[in-house]
DNA sequence: CACAATTCAATTGTGCACAACTCAATCGCG
DNA sequence: CGCGATTGAGTTGTGCACAATTGAATTGTG
């Protein structure tokens, strides 16, 4: 059996692994995303935008915070953001003045196109087959939903 | 073939899925580390401590960033909270006056034991036995490799 | 209907990540 | 040795993540 200084090596620690990766893609987006003006947290938000707006109208922004797991106090600044910036509008609902729905602009939608190549891009990056990728993406899907699951059973104990 | 749209669908991006799951990651050290008194970027840095200056000695900030993958500006201001919290010293090499070495107080160096349940209890939160998160570890540092390496021989290109 | 509880967005404050820059110390080459 | 290039830490500025709080709008219940 490991000893516990064995566990507590850093490159033993998924969460490291985890994060690592996580930062390491965020340089990937910043290089290949900055000819759209993006950075990644907002390309992210307006991939929802982008797929969401076409069947569903105007988007809350709770429900955009529901897709991508942010609060108000990180979308509010960003999506103001996006704002300054042209992409989106911003507007109280009528039928609930609690709410705010953010709209494309026409030079948000359009930009979906000049996105368009990202994806491909990124995978390239990786270095990994489609299938590859599928299955980490799986995987970590698991990993998030049995860690928010722990969170929320586990608020203090163990 | 799936079509750009498809491509570009939020729930298909990898990048997503391991952002979401860094941050659940995120949360569950929160939880754990609040007892510690330290966030979980300042544990990684105390990980790396408790490992190399039993057997290698002070540590300079390079080294320190070398290992997280980090630079001193995110480690010049953590370092000197850690150092406010009584936890590391710092102090100039006598060697080269240029660089700022780490090291553990005592205060610092017993956290360790503190710490020492952590990594079993982040294992059962994630529910992944030991073997998957050994795998899953190894692909993401694999990924890390690959992007990394593309950043270095893309700065501008496909 | 009235009013307490809830919901939603925004704000404030702290900390991290990273680019760009400064400045001093050191290195290396002629 | 002398001096330009490099290295190491720190600082500044921008943006994200998240906790905690505020304040207004809405909902549910008696």
């Amino acid at each position: 059996m490991a000893s516990t200084d064995e566990y507590l090596r850093l490159d033993r620690q998924i969460c490291f692994a985890l994060n690592s990766a996580s930062r390491a893609f965020g340089g990937v987006y910043r290089t290949l995303l900055k000819d759209l003006g993006l950075t990644y947290p907002q390309y992210l938000v307006m991939l929802v935008l982008w797929e969401a707006t076409e069947d569903e109208g105007p988007l809350p922004v709770k429900r955009l915070g529901e897709r991508l797991r942010l609060d108000s106090g990180t979308l509010s600044p960003l999506l103001k953001r996006l704002e300054a910036n042209g992409l989106v509008r911003r507007e109280r609902s009528a039928a609930d003045e609690r709410s705010v729905t953010v709209t494309l602009t026409d030079s948000g939608a359009t930009l979906k196109d000049r996105a368009a190549g990202i994806p491909r891009r990124i995978a390239a990056a990786t270095g990994f087959d489609l299938e590859e990728i599928e299955s980490l993406r799986t995987r970590l899907e698991h990993l998030t939903t049995a860690l928010d699951e722990w969170e929320k059973s586990s608020p203090a104990g163990d």
